[in-house]
DNA sequence: CGGATCCATCGATGACTGTCAATGGGTACG
DNA sequence: CGTACCCATTGACAGTCATCGATGGATCCG
């Protein structure tokens, strides 16, 4: 591919990309750990409890045990959210930093454009 | 919903999510469209140069002409880019209002943490 | 008109994902 | 120790997705 210039005036600037091949897959995953309604309703749950148990979220999401804690892995394997193992039951809460940081990247890409 | 009380003390309070299904089920679609590496090298790509033709993509993306194609209508539908055709070039640009409405998502789930 | 270029669509294919039933590993309680 | 409960893991299945080659529509140039 070389870069097949027109002579036109089109491709004739190399665009300076700030976003490194690393970093893209690294926001990809993040993104695609929040593109499920199920995982951003369960986000939202812990969000707005500050805590919450695997028992809250089994009965606000409507899904089987075993998907609730499968895309409560999803999401914490993403860094949004932390578990604590406390007696029988599973304590969720949210990684403000990682969310933070998930929103500093959107944030960054507009703010590139002016 | 029976939300299963039980009875240790656990499960015992409703939480109140502010996240609509409906909302819930748009929001994932956006992030949908942003969990992808090529997808969000595009963007960058759009947004740093303020406006870039799909050849100059073609170019910095890696990927077959289709691919390209197919990226840029996912994230045209998802209403994060716009495109416009100036003589036999699409041009692509951002759409800051609906980046901006999906970093405000973001920040509102933060925000209710504290 | 004829050739060249840019882009979208189609069809196919391999990979990944969301979901559940069944099962297992811990933890509390009597 | 035995029972009950909470949660994670496994295996399976249907649906979706990323990718490419081939093709077609649209536009520009001579």
């Amino acid at each position: 591919m070389t870069t097949d210039v027109g002579d036109d005036g089109c491709c004739t600037s190399v665009l300076t990309s700030t976003l490194d091949e690393a970093d893209a897959a690294d926001l990809a995953a993040a993104f695609a750990a929040l593109a499920d309604p199920v995982r951003l309703k369960l986000l939202n749950l812990v969000a707005t409890a500050g805590e919450a148990c695997a028992c809250d979220l089994l009965g606000a999401l409507d899904r089987s045990q075993p998907t609730v804690s499968h895309h409560a892995k999803v999401l914490a394997e993403a860094g949004l959210i932390a578990g604590e193992k406390r007696g029988r039951w599973v304590w969720w809460s949210v990684v403000p930093e990682r969310l933070a940081a998930v929103r500093a990247a959107l944030g960054g890409a507009v703010a590139a454009r002016g």
